[in-house]
DNA sequence: ATAAACTATGAACCATAGTTCAATGTCAAG
DNA sequence: CTTGACATTGAACTATGGTTCATAGTTTAT
């Protein structure tokens, strides 16, 4: 399987795939005689695995991390368990602070007094 | 007042100062003989409206469109209602997102079986 | 045989929000 | 009068996640 087909199998651009090898998140590809890189079936379970992770809001440092764990063999239920945990944890802080942020803006947005603060916070810019 | 007062004054490092001024955010601000700059508290104002509009969520870039609004003349209630709903509206999608990334997260560490098909998941790599 | 489409590479570029560095100049205290 | 702390500049570097480009070679279809 040349990139091309990689590509739209796992519809990641090539670009993408190339920089991924280039970070170490994909294995170093088979070369055919002609230089081209020759993909097969595993390839794809990476880059599946991969978006997998994009999804659930890891950094590709840490994918990289967590292939790299799964490549030596060294991981199990209690380490997927604990890396979950921690990024549920991460997300739950991100969602409060959102949640604050999106409270003050609707504060000030609702009502006009606060407008006006924030008017009175702009004025002197003018002057 | 020199960037070092400013600086102490506004809570912000020197170096993002510079950066402001660099990016259009400041305004230039005069030079004393030896060439260090002279602030006075129109600084202060700019840099306490920066962060403010910061907390509130706004890049930089959309700060400083709105502060040359405000240089403008060019800034009313309408103008500053339309925004805050607009960012209020960017932060009800990134907190619907989360929330969903949350879930997925949760259900996948807090159900043996969903960490089980992640490891099948994974499994394919160690092959 | 030639043009289009594909692949390769390293390097540079994009946005975002700064920080750090090197080289140079200035100021205040002892 | 020298040392330390401050100021200046432009340029390069940081992290994140890629994309784009120039140049070169390869394959496929007409």
């Amino acid at each position: 399987m040349n990139i091309k087909a990689l590509s739209k199998l796992s519809d990641t651009p090539i670009s993408t795939i190339r920089y991924y090898e280039r970070c170490g998140l994909l294995p170093i590809p088979n070369r055919l005689a002609n230089n081209y890189r020759d993909y097969d079936e595993l390839a794809v379970q990476y880059l599946n695995f991969i978006r997998y992770m994009n999804g659930l809001g890891f950094s590709l440092h840490r994918t990289k991390e967590v292939i790299h764990h799964i490549e030596d063999g060294s991981i199990n239920k209690t380490y997927i368990m604990s890396m979950l945990a921690c990024q549920n944890e991460k997300i739950q802080n991100q969602l409060e602070q959102l949640q604050t942020l999106k409270e003050v803006v609707n504060t000030i947005s609702s009502q006009t007094n606060e407008i006006d603060d924030f008017l009175e916070f702009v004025y002197p810019l003018f002057l």
